[in-house]
RNA sequence: GCCCAUGUGGCGGAAUUGGUAGACGCAGCAGACUCAAAAUCUGCCGUUCGCAAGGGCGUGAAGGUUCGAUUCCUUUCGUGGGCACCA
C-alpha cells in the first residue's frame, strides 16, 4: 500500500468540510487563541508560491495551538473593494461585483487545496453591503466624534457642542456660539471632528482620475500605474490620526512587532520637538518699510539651542508673508523664483535634492535675543511649505543644508560652536559647549535647549511645539468601487444619514469613467445627486480596518461586533503578514480601535498583539539577450519624404528590444561585449575571428532590411550600441538554463517569428533573482505543485526553504527531498507489497529518547516560528525511526499528532489507519518527558589551546578533579602537551573541555 | 545622506545565544538491487598538504576582547528594505 497523497487529501479535505471540522464557537471554556492573516485583495491573478507563504505558517500555528487545548479562531475573507477591479471594469465593461466574485472563488479553491483550516462560515467581505453597513456605521462614529485635548482620547461630539453652548471657546463665546447660523455651527465642529471633510492641496492623478494618499505616491508618479501627479485643491474626507499620533507612538511600546516594523511606524509619524517663535521683521535698508505694520515670522525649529547661530530666514515660496515683505528692489527677482518654483513639478524637485536655489525677499528680521543683529529673509524651494510653520531661522554652522545655502549666496556664517566647527562643513552636533551665545554661553548644546525653550516661553515670543510629519489621512477616491459614504450635502453642510437608513448601497452603474470636475463616477448618477449624496467613496483600507472585529461576530445584523464577541476573542494574539502594510494598513487599523476604544465599544485599544512579518519568496527568472544597433545617416538633406519614413522605421525597429526579434546565447554574449583591439594570443585571435562571425550573423537582417528598402547608399550600421535582457517564461528554461526554443515558438506569440543565436545549437538564458510576479514571466503556481507533489509536501516545503520572516528565492528541485521524506513517513506504517506494519508493541528505550527529543525540538520550534528546523527535526526523527527499524504505534500515533500542523492530511490518513475515532486535531498534545533523553556519559569534546583535538567519553555527572585526570592521562592530548604541564584546564559541564598550553 | 536588516559549502539553510561550524534537504560522485529503468538502500561530499596517520586554512574583509568568537566590540565593504531638502 503506497502513499496515495491525492486521493488521501481529497477525501479529508471533504470529511472536514462535510464535519465543520474547523468551525470554531464563541463560547467556550477552553482559553482563546486568534491568529489572523493580512487581508487579500482578491486579484485576478490568482496565487503564486509566494502568497500562501504567511498563511501556511498561520495555519500551522492555529493548528498546534488547537491541539494545545485552545479555542482558536482563524478565519479568512477578502478586502473586495479597490482600483483595480474597477481598472478592469474599465478595460472590459464587466461589473467590478461580478469579476471580484470570479476572483474570490479561484482564491477560495486555491486555498482549500492546501488545506487550511479556516472557519469559512466566518468569511467576510468588504464590498458586502450587510458588511460595508458597518463600515459606513463605524464612519458615522468617528464623524460624531472629536478628540478631546485634555483627556487625550475620543469622545462626542455632542459633549464638545454642549461646552459650547454653554461656555463657548477661546474664539467665541456661549453667546455668540448660538447666535452663530447652522452653517457657521457646523463648519467650526468641522474643524474638531475626526472623520471631517476639507478643502486641502490633494494629490490628484489626472489618468486614474482620482486622489492618492501620500504613501501611494512614489517620487511623484502614482504607485499603481505610475501615472504623472499634481497638486489640486479639492474637497476631501479625512480622518485625522494626527490627533493620535502620539497614543500611536506610545502603543507602540505595548505591542509584540519587530524592531524594524515599530522603526518605520515612528519613522512615518515623525515626532520631533522643539519650539515655535516669532522673529520680527525689521524696517528694510532703504528705511522704507517693506511693509504697513508691524509683522513677525513664525518659524519652528528643533534646535532653539542654536538661536545665536542664526545668519537667516528662510520662508517657503508659499508662504503667505512672501508677498508683504518683499522690498521694491526684490519684488521683480522674487517674482522670478516664484515662476521658477511653480514651473517645477514635484517630480523634479525630488529629483534635485542637492541643487541650491532661493532668492533674497529684501527683508530683514531681528533675532529676538540680540536685536543689533539683522538677519536676512530669504525664500527657497527646499523649505516646505506644509511642515512646521513652513518657516525657518538658518544656522549653517550647525546644519548642513543651511551650510550650502549660505555658502551658495554669500552669506556670512557665525560661529558658535568653536572648534566644534571646522569652517568646510556643518556640524550637527549636541554636544558642543555654546560660544557668542549671550545667556546661553558656556552651557553644553543638550542642556541649553530647555533653557532656551524656558526663556522663549517667558518672553513670550514663543512656545515649545511638538510636530508630526504624518498628515491627517485623505480618506475621499473619486471612484465607484468603494464604499458610499452616508452623508448628504444640504446647503454646504454635511448631514449624516440616520443608522436606520444604512447600509446606503452603491448604485449599479453603467459607466465607471469619472465625473464633472473630477469628481467620482457617482456624479453621473441623476439619482444619486438628486438626494444629495455624496458622490465620493472611501478608500480600501476604510473596510480593513476593522475587519478582524468582524471576524468575532460575522452574521450580526444588530452591531457591527457584539461587545461579547469582542471581549471573548479580544486582540489578536498573532497577525501574520508582509511588511508592505507596515505604515498605511497598520496605522489605520491601530488608529481605529483606539477610537473605538475611547467610545467604549470595544475593551482594548491596541488591534495586534503580536506581529508576524512574512519574507518574500523570490522568483528566479530566465533572460534572453537582445542588442541594439546605431545608425548613422548621410544626406539627410536630400532624402525624399518616403526615404525618410523608411529610415526612421527601421531605425526604430532595431533600437527597440521588443521589436527585435533576435536573441543571443548567453554564452555568445563573452565574444560580444569583449574586443580585444590588438588581439596576441591564439586565444585572443581565435576570439576576434568568433566575434566577427557574430557580428556578421547579427548586422545580416540589419543588412537585409536596408537593402529591401534600397537605402545602401544612405544608411549606415554601427555595431552594436546596446544591450538588453528580455524576459523569458521559465516554464520553457531547464535547470541547466537550456531553453525549449521550438516549444516557446509555439506556445507563445511574442516569440513566434523569434530567431534564436547559439553556440552549438543549445540556447543558454541567463538567470537573475527577482519579485516573483507574472510580468516577469517567473511565477510558479501552487495548484501545479499540490497536484504533483500534494498539499502536504508543498506546505512543508515552503516552511523548509528558511526562516519564515527572511525573504529567498523559490527553487522547486527541493521540494522532492521533502516529498521523499512523507514517503518515509508512510512506510513506517504501511509496506508496499506487505502492507501494514505497525505493531503494538512495547517502545524500546532508544526509540522513546527519539520520540522525546523530538516532542521537546518540534514544541518550542512551533511556538517560536522556527518552521524550517521544525521540518528538519521531523526528518530526522523520521529517519532515526527508521534505522531503528521501529514500527511501534506507541511512538508514531505520537509523532503523528506533533506533524499534524505541518501535514494535516497524512496524518488524519494515519491516525485513521491506527484505528483512532474521530479528527487528530482533537487528540491530546504529547507530554515531554525529560526522563527519556538523561545520559550515564558524554563525548566531551576536548581542545588544546581552542582547537578541537579529541574527544572522550566521560561520566555526565563528572566533576572536575575527575576530568582532569582523564584528560591528563588521553594520549592525544599527552602528544600535544609535549612533557609540559598545562597551565590551565577550563571544564564546562556538559559542555566541553579546553586544555591551555 | 540617515535608519534598520543581512553576509556561513555548488545551492536553500543549521549551530541549544560565547563552547565539536556546515545539522536537515537539494545538486553532485561512487556502489548495491534490477535484463533495464523508476523507486529504494549504502558510502563520499568546505578547501588544501599527505599513501596514510595526521596537519594547515576556513562563517564578506581588517583589527580587538577571551582559555575559546559564526555569536560580543571597533573599522570597513557588499546586498536587501525603509525614510529623505522634515527645520
Amino acid at each position: 500500500m503506497e502513499y496515495n497523497f491525492r486521493e488521501i487529501e481529497k477525501k479529508w479535505q471533504q470529511s472536514w468540510k462535510e464535519n465543520k471540522t474547523y468551525s470554531v464557537t464563541n463560547e467556550s471554556t477552553r482559553p482563546k487563541c486568534y491568529v489572523l492573516d493580512m487581508f487579500p485583495y482578491p486579484s485576478g491573478a490568482g496565487l503564486h508560491v509566494g502568497h500562501p507563504l504567511g498563511y501556511i505558517a498561520s495555519d500551522i500555528y492555529s493548528r498546534y495551538k488547537r491541539l494545545k487545548g485552545f479555542n482558536v479562531l482563524h478565519p479568512m475573507g477578502f478586502d473586495s473593494f479597490g482600483l483595480p477591479a474597477e481598472q478592469y471594469a474599465i478595460e472590459t465593461g464587466q461589473h467590478p461585483a461580478d469579476t471580484t466574485e470570479k476572483n474570490i472563488s479561484t482564491f477560495k479553491s486555491q486555498l482549500d487545496k492546501i488545506g487550511f483550516c479556516y472557519d469559512w462560515d466566518r468569511e467576510v467581505r468588504t464590498s458586502d453591503p450587510k458588511y460595508y453597513k458597518w463600515t459606513q456605521w463605524l464612519f458615522l462614529q468617528l464623524f460624531n466624534s472629536y478628540f478631546c485635548n485634555t483627556q487625550q482620547k475620543a469622545r462626542p461630539i455632542a459633549d464638545l457642542i454642549k461646552k459650547y453652548e454653554t461656555s463657548g471657546n477661546k474664539d467665541f463665546t456661549a453667546e455668540q456660539w448660538n447666535n452663530f447660523s447652522k452653517k457657521e455651527q457646523e463648519d467650526i465642529l468641522m474643524q474638531r471632528r475626526l472623520a471631517f471633510s476639507s478643502f486641502g492641496e490633494v494629490n490628484w492623478c489626472e489618468a486614474l482620475g482620482t486622489v492618492l494618499a501620500n504613501d501611494e505616491v512614489v517620487n511623484g508618479v502614482s504607485e499603481r500605474g505610475g501615472f504623472p501627479v499634481v497638486k489640486k485643491k479639492m474637497r476631501q474626507w479625512y480622518l485625522r490620526i494626527t490627533a493620535y499620533a502620539d497614543r500611536l507612538l506610545q502603543g507602540l511600546e505595548t505591542v509584540n512587532f519587530s524592531d524594524a516594523m515599530k522603526e518605520m511606524q515612528r519613522n512615518w509619524i515623525g515626532k520631533s520637538e522643539g519650539a515655535e517663535m516669532e522673529f520680527a521683521i525689521a524696517k528694510s535698508d532703504d528705511g522704507q518699510p517693506a511693509t504697513d505694520g508691524p509683522l513677525s515670522v513664525k518659524v519652528y525649529t528643533t534646535r532653539p539651542d542654536t538661536i545665536f547661530g542664526v545668519d537667516f530666514l528662510v520662508l517657503a515660496p508659499e508662504h503667505e508673508l512672501v508677498n508683504q515683505i518683499t522690498t521694491a528692489d526684490q519684488r521683480a527677482s522674487v517674482d522670478e523664483y516664484l515662476t521658477y518654483v511653480k514651473s517645477r513639478s514635484d517630480r523634479e524637485r525630488m529629483a534635485e535634492v542637492k541643487q541650491v536655489t532661493g532668492c533674497f525677499t529684501g527683508a530683514y528680521a531681528i533675532n529676538p535675543f540680540d536685536e543689533t543683529k539683522k538677519i536676512p529673509v530669504w525664500i527657497a524651494e527646499y523649505v516646505l511649505a506644509g511642515y512646521g510653520t513652513g518657516a525657518i531661522m538658518a544656522v549653517p554652522c550647525g546644519d548642513q543644508r543651511d551650510y550650502g545655502f549660505a555658502r551658495h549666496f554669500n552669506i556670512s556664517i557665525t560661529n558658535i560652536i568653536g572648534d566644534f566647527y571646522n569652517g568646510e562643513e556643518a556640524n550637527p552636533t549636541k554636544e558642543a559647549t555654546l560660544e557668542n551665545s549671550g545667556f546661553l554661553t558656556g552651557l553644553l548644546m543638550k542642556d541649553a535647549i530647555g533653557v532656551a525653550i524656558d526663556k522663549i516661553e517667558e518672553l513670550g515670543i514663543g512656545k515649545r511645539k511638538k510636530n508630526y510629519r504624518m498628515r491627517d489621512a485623505g480618506f475621499s477616491r473619486q471612484r465607484y468601487w468603494g464604499e458610499p459614504f452616508p452623508i448628504k450635502w444640504i446647503d454646504g453642510v454635511a448631514v449624516p444619514l440616520e443608522e436606520n437608513e444604512l447600509p446606503l448601497e452603491l448604485p449599479h452603474v453603467e459607466k465607471y469613467g469619472p465625473g464633472p470636475e473630477g469628481e467620482g463616477p457617482l456624479a453621473n448618477i441623476p439619482e444619486w445627486t438628486a438626494q444629495h449624496y455624496e458622490t465620493s467613496t472611501m478608500p480600501g483600507y476604510a473596510g480593513s480596518s476593522w475587519y478582524f472585529l468582524r471576524y468575532m461576530d460575522p452574521q450580526n445584523d444588530a452591531t457591527f461586533c457584539d461587545r461579547k464577541a469582542s471581549d471573548y476573542w479580544n486582540q489578536v494574539d498573532v497577525y501574520i503578514g508582509g511588511t508592505e502594510h507596515a505604515v498605511g494598513h497598520l496605522l489605520y487599523s491601530r488608529m481605529w480601535t483606539k477610537v473605538m476604544y475611547d467610545l467604549g465599544l470595544i475593551g482594548f485599544d491596541e488591534p495586534f498583539k503580536k506581529l508576524v512579518n512574512q519574507g518574500m519568496i523570490q522568483g528566479v527568472s530566465a533572460f534572453a539577450n537582445v542588442i541594439g544597433f546605431n545608425f548613422g545617416t548621410n544626406l539627410m538633406a536630400k532624402l525624399n519624404e518616403e526615404q525618410q519614413v523608411k529610415i526612421n522605421k527601421i531605425k526604430s525597429k532595431f533600437k527597440n528590444p521588443e521589436a527585435i526579434n533576435f536573441y543571443i546565447s548567453e554564452d555568445l554574449m563573452k565574444y560580444v561585449r569583449i574586443t580585444h583591439n590588438f588581439p596576441t594570443t591564439e586565444e585572443e585571435k581565435n576570439h576576434m575571428e568568433f566575434q566577427d562571425k557574430i557580428y556578421t550573423i547579427l548586422l545580416k537582417q540589419v543588412a537585409d532590411e536596408i537593402s529591401k528598402n534600397e537605402l545602401e547608399e544612405i544608411l549606415a550600421v554601427h555595431p552594436i550600441n546596446n544591450y538588453y535582457k528580455v524576459h523569458v517564461p521559465i516554464e520553457y528554461v531547464n535547470y541547466k538554463d537550456e531553453l525549449d526554443e521550438e516549444k516557446l515558438k509555439k506556445e507563445n506569440s511574442r516569440f513566434s517569428d523569434a530567431e534564436f543565436l547559439t553556440m552549438n545549437g543549445i540556447f543558454i538564458c541567463s538567470r537573475e533573482v527577482e519579485k516573483m510576479s507574472k510580468s516577469k514571466f517567473n511565477t510558479i503556481n501552487p495548484d501545479e505543485l499540490c497536484d504533483k507533489y500534494g498539499a502536504d509536501t508543498f506546505r512543508m516545503y515552503e516552511m523548509f526553504l528558511g526562516p519564515v520572516e527572511m525573504s529567498k528565492p523559490w527553487d522547486t528541485k527541493g521540494i522532492e527531498g521533502v516529498h521523499r521524506f512523507l514517503r518515509k513517513l508512510w512506510r513506517l506504517f504501511f509496506d508496499e507489497l506487505k502492507g501494514k506494519v505497525w505493531t503494538d508493541e512495547k517502545a524500546t528505550d532508544a526509540e522513546l529518547k527519539v520520540l522525546h527529543k523530538t516532542i521537546k525540538k518540534i514544541d518550542s520550534d512551533t511556538e517560536q516560528f522556527s518552521y524550517n528546523t521544525a521540518v528538519s527535526a521531523f526528518m530526522i526523527s523520521v529517519n532515526e525511526l527508521a534505522d531503528l527499524k521501529c514500527h511501534k504505534k506507541e511512538v508514531l500515533e505520537q509523532l503523528l499528532i506533533l506533524i499534524t500542523p505541518y501535514a494535516p492530511h497524512i496524518a488524519e490518513e494515519l491516525w485513521d489507519a491506527l484505528g483512532n475515532e474521530g479528527s487528530v486535531l482533537d487528540a491530546a498534545y504529547p507530554a515531554f518527558e525529560a526522563k527519556y533523553l538523561v545520559e550515564a556519559t558524554k563525548e566531551y569534546p576536548v581542545s588544546v589551546n581552542g582547537k578541537l583535538r579529541t574527544s572522550i567519553n566521560i561520566a555526565t555527572d563528572a566533576e572536575e578533579p575527575a576530568v582532569r585526570e582523564m584528560v591528563l592521562a588521553n594520549e592525544v592530548v599527552q602528544k600535544w602537551l609535549e612533557g609540559k604541564e598545562p597551565k590551565k584546564i577550563i571544564f564546562v559541564k556538559g559542555k566541553m573541555v579546553n586544555v591551555v598550553i
